[in-house]
DNA sequence: GTCATATTCAACCTTTCGGTTGACGATCTC
DNA sequence: GAGATCGTCAACCGAAAGGTTGAATATGAC
């Protein structure tokens, strides 16, 4: 089964992880110092961290013998897509929106 | 403890519930007719439909003895804010969406 | 090589989740 | 009132979630 939405809402469901995620935006950082805030094991961490890589979340690279973990924003994107879906019955224009898009991402980066 | 957004990420991890609020977006619906469409019992969307509840993405109504499915926007809102401050490191020119958004709000509608 | 540090693995436990079935209360129709 | 329909409740079940502890694996420092 190819779901790629249900383990990134499952993940962004627990506040751990929500916490976890907050703080990588700041900065990217090991899995140690990702841990020490909270009142719980480092093992219980690394769990959480499993769950987010597993989502695409985020991503850990190894360095040495400590792991950095960063965000990844392709997951966000899709989620988010997927629920503004939802916001259709608000006030922005979707349609405007949509081209919007299309010029911003058809248009060659100027630099 | 008072954290909305567990809730409604945790809500909308199912596939299912997914599935329910994606109907909804056509139109309200009795929750008969929501069950239909699912190989599950009646008994399980009805606890499919007191989660999206308790999540407040959805609100019901009971006329005579049938109770009417409606989606609420508002959560839908809280958890898509918390998501785009993720968005912001992305790709799209934020700036450009802005000033989008500003035409899109402050020009009066032409035909 | 030895020791400390960083992280995960494995086994376990308790609670929650997602489903079932059968009984029940409300409401409409006749 | 009798009978069908709408929806929930209650009890149960297996699987998954979220935590613990203790051992194991790499790697860095000396």
């Amino acid at each position: 089964m190819t779901d790629p939405l249900s383990p990134v809402f499952a993940a962004l469901a627990d506040p751990t992880r929500r916490a976890i995620l907050s703080m990588l935006l700041e900065d990217d950082m090991a899995v140690t110092d990702v841990a020490e805030p909270f009142q719980m094991s480092l093992a219980a961490i690394s769990k959480h961290l499993q769950v987010l890589a597993d989502a695409r979340l985020i991503t850990r690279e190894k360095r040495g013998r400590v792991i950095w973990c960063k965000l990844d924003p392709d997951a966000f994107r899709a989620a988010s897509v997927w629920m503004q879906g939802f916001g259709q019955f608000e006030p922005v224009d979707l349609d405007a929106f949509e081209r919007f898009l299309e010029t911003e991402f058809s248009a060659p980066p100027e630099d």
